[in-house]
DNA sequence: ATTTTGACGACGT
DNA sequence: GACGTCGCCAAAA
């Protein structure tokens, strides 16, 4: 089943590597495995992150924007939030503040 | 097997 | 800059 590092658990090792207080986002993530246009694809890793033996830190992950989209995911939606402000992240409806300061690009930290 | 949807992102209007 | 559409790929209906 797998012989070979899967997309999706590639992207749960690269999630587990964003620093303590730092997010990252979807397409950050695609980019630097090379997939760049299937940013989508990030998020359903991410939402299948749960069938995972290791836990995900979900919560540092988020769209370009900042905005938290996939707090739905988790068990309680306030939870993502919670976590990211737990880690020195402002969130104010849903969104970073300062994202650009929080923003950990795997490309540039893990260089490619 | 086909259609719709989805934790996104880039581009066009 | 707000809004609309397309692309990308996988899973659920």
């Amino acid at each position: 089943m797998q012989d070979q590092i899967d997309f999706f658990q590639q992207v749960y090792q690269v999630a587990r590597l964003v620093p303590h207080g730092r997010v990252t986002s979807y397409g950050a993530i695609g980019k630097y495995l090379g997939a760049a246009k299937s940013a989508r694809m990030v998020g359903w890793a991410m939402n299948n992150a749960h069938s995972q033996s290791t836990a995900v830190p979900a919560h540092r992950v988020v769209n370009r924007n900042g905005l938290l989209t996939g707090k739905r995911a988790f068990e309680n939606p306030n939870a993502m939030q919670e976590l990211l402000e737990a880690e020195g992240v402002t969130i104010v409806e849903d969104q970073i503040v300062s994202f650009d300061t929080h923003f950990w690009d795997p490309s540039e930290n893990l260089a490619l």
